[in-house]
DNA sequence: AAAACTATCCGCCAGA
DNA sequence: CGTCTGGCGGATAGTT
């Protein structure tokens, strides 16, 4: 699990270079710039530099690059690479989307570590620097406060990611809702749906993913689920697999686990009863699972947690 | 902690 | 033809 090395109300930037995507920037806007005092307070400062005003890095616990336009051949703008390079020796989270990674990948910060780029240019990006772990199918990457972002649809879920390590998934889940958007994707899911014809299946299985996760207290087996989908066990498994990279007893336990985390963080329950509540059977299993995905025990978290906000 | 038990996964394949 | 489906069964994973 990775350090937070920042806080609630910190600092982010977007670095805006000649020509950046529009649609690119969207995400970080519309989920740090605008005030969610209702939601979490205190919220972001959120500020866009240009290229001249680099010196307003300086004040930024997180920086982001969005991609460049025009083609990835042409190489970086060298001062806003060395910028990126200073700001990370200095400890500031970069986050990158889409093509913006090439900049990362330009400032050497990325040497050793996962990082995904928009599904076109990953193997650009492999053969360019080939220290770089370039993650060609996943949505985002986050390793050691370098996080990068497939392109402009998982740069939401990136955000969102962002928010859930800064604020919690109570929070993270309470901004989704006013956003009117799907559940978070984790940053597993795959980038390309592989069949052509998938449109109306991935109607039918993220209908059902979502009935899932609204019924989470219950016991569900995979039979169930398949059930509901009006599917075979076996259709189920390949499409949700070709939709989020897990076979769907995985899925189910992922988001059992993130439900355990918002009761962890929300509520001051037994383990018994968050246990109960997000469907696992026993406390055992729970603990078991928990560690298993999120990397700590639900105690360690809800500890974790209460001391990083303070509540 | 390990064994016994059950559920799930996935390659294969025939059929639509 | 190519694509999708769902059943089968051995290997694995998860639970108790």
């Amino acid at each position: 699990m990775r350090t937070l090395s920042t806080h609630p109300g910190s600092f982010v930037t977007v670095a805006v270079t000649g020509d950046i995507s529009i649609m690119e920037i969207a995400a970080p806007c519309e989920i740090f710039g605008v005030s969610r005092t209702e939601i979490a307070d205190p919220w972001y400062e959120f500020n866009v530099c240009t290229a001249r005003e680099m010196a307003a890095f300086e004040d930024a616990d997180t920086i982001i690059i969005p991609g460049l336009q025009g083609p990835v051949e042409k190489s970086p703008p060298p001062q806003l690479v060395n910028a990126v390079r200073q700001a990370y020796q200095t400890g500031t989270r970069i986050v990158s989307i889409g093509t913006g990674t090439f900049v990362l990948a330009e400032a050497g910060i990325l040497d050793g570590r996962r990082a995904t780029t928009h599904w076109m240019h990953s193997g650009t990006l492999a053969a360019r620097y080939p220290a770089v772990k370039v993650e060609s199918d996943v949505l985002y990457t986050d390793e050691d406060d370098i996080l990068t972002a497939a392109g402009m649809a998982a740069s939401v879920d990136l955000c969102l990611h962002i928010v859930q390590a800064d604020y919690g998934s109570a929070v993270a889940n309470a901004l989704t809702r006013q956003l009117v958007m799907p559940p978070h994707r984790d940053g597993g899911h795959v980038q390309v749906i592989a069949s052509p014809a998938a449109g109306s299946m991935d109607h039918v299985v993220s209908e059902t993913q979502s009935w899932v996760i609204a019924h989470l207290d219950q016991p569900l087996t995979v039979s169930d689920m398949a059930r509901r989908a009006g599917l075979s066990t076996r259709s189920l498994q390949r499409h949700l697999k070709a939709s989020t990279g897990k076979t769907p007893l995985q899925w189910l336990l992922v988001q059992r686990v993130h439900k355990a985390q918002e009761l962890l963080e929300r509520t001051d329950y037994t383990m018994e009863r968050i246990a109960a509540e997000s469907g696992m059977s026993t406390a055992a299993t729970l603990r078991r699972q928990f560690r298993q995905i999120a990397g700590t025990s639900p105690d360690g978290y809800r500890r974790a947690f209460r001391d990083r906000t303070g509540r």
